[in-house]
DNA sequence: TAGAACATGTAACGGGTTACATGATTTG
DNA sequence: CAAATCATGTAACCCGTTACATGTTCTA
């Protein structure tokens, strides 16, 4: 309760601080909107949305209200808790963290059979594919919204597209970078 | 010792492993490889490597040389080492995990000046830039080889130049996509 | 009213990050 | 020979993941 700075927040907190900035939510609440809004390049799960609220609401950066149906906890962020957020977004940005085994796969794919990495490549383009008509089709949406979506929703959104656009033509390029097998639907099918 | 199986390695591990199917290699070597071979899809330190080695020796799936000059430690890959491996490349890749705070940056760039904004995003711009020149002098450096280079390898540089230029792609669209002030040489420069 | 989906969490583990310590070798 | 860099590691912390437990509301 003190006046005192307290620690800086992690990123995954400060971004619960940034969506209560509109509203109190509780923990449900938080996840939906962060999957919907930051899902896209930053990963959380409930596990850690909970932990987060409980470790901010003992440190004062949000207060927990009355429960409501289910149990539902909303939080509101405090004072501190805007002090806190403000602090996070005024640092640079730390270093982006990417980690994608299915490159580490075709790295190491000296140690598979072709076909096997083809068929491991057919089966993972189809999510990329997913993805982006899932943004193109959420770019759409906000694009015709009244009144006009948030622009940055829009640019991260915009990040996403131009990313699994790129995925998209890295795959598809493959065939002339690897020594895959020529693509037989026969063969390649895994019922076989 | 035994010939049980043992608990799967994880992706870091394996991709340690991955490298020592070439030769005995010390920490230091592998972090080297690492960083230039799986570095640009794959974060990992040194702490990391030297951790996952012991463990490694520890479970017997590598084995410790005799120390060279300056204490460096050498490790060869058992045949227990060569099996964790190959279990665990035979498993489909799990789903990435991306975490990129500059878009979190902005995502809640709401809360940031335009001016503070613009001036972020002007300061990273060129990490990326140079990225994709390192990437696409070592596709020239690898197309020209003799003998030719690692094609696994190259793909996954390839993937680097596309996401690269992605990212650059899109740091050129969000003046029209973010409200930002007009870029002005004066008032953008940090030193004003 | 039974089962599915909703909603909230806790506990434990694994692993990534940071900070630190130490000695060896090279370079000015 | 002093400083910089190379090289190896340890320890602690933080945080992300996984597994599990529990009660609630909806729907077939």
């Amino acid at each position: 309760m003190a006046d005192e700075p307290g620690k800086p927040v992690n990123a995954t907190a400060a971004s619960l601080l940034g969506f209560l900035h509109h509203a109190p939510m509780t923990g449900w609440d938080l996840m939906q909107v962060a999957q919907q809004v930051i899902g896209n390049f930053w990963s959380l799960t409930p596990s850690q949305v909970y932990r987060e609220l409980a470790a901010m609401a003992q440190v004062g950066l949000i207060r927990a209200g009355t429960r409501g149906r289910r149990d539902r906890q909303p939080y509101t962020i405090t004072e501190r808790g805007r002090t806190a957020f403000a602090a996070w977004i005024a640092q640079p940005p730390a270093k982006e963290t990417l980690r994608i085994p299915l490159l580490l796969s075709v790295a190491f794919g000296g140690h598979l059979e072709p076909t096997a990495l083809a068929v491991l490549l057919r089966d993972q383009r189809p999510a990329h594919q997913q993805r982006l008509d899932d943004y193109a089709a959420r770019r759409t949406a906000a694009t015709e919204a009244r009144p006009a979506a948030d622009p940055y929703a829009l640019a991260t959104l915009e990040f996403g597209i131009r990313h699994e656009q790129a995925v998209l033509d890295w795959f598809d390029a493959l065939p002339d970078l690897l020594p895959l097998p020529a693509p037989d639907a026969e063969r390649l099918n895994s019922k076989d």
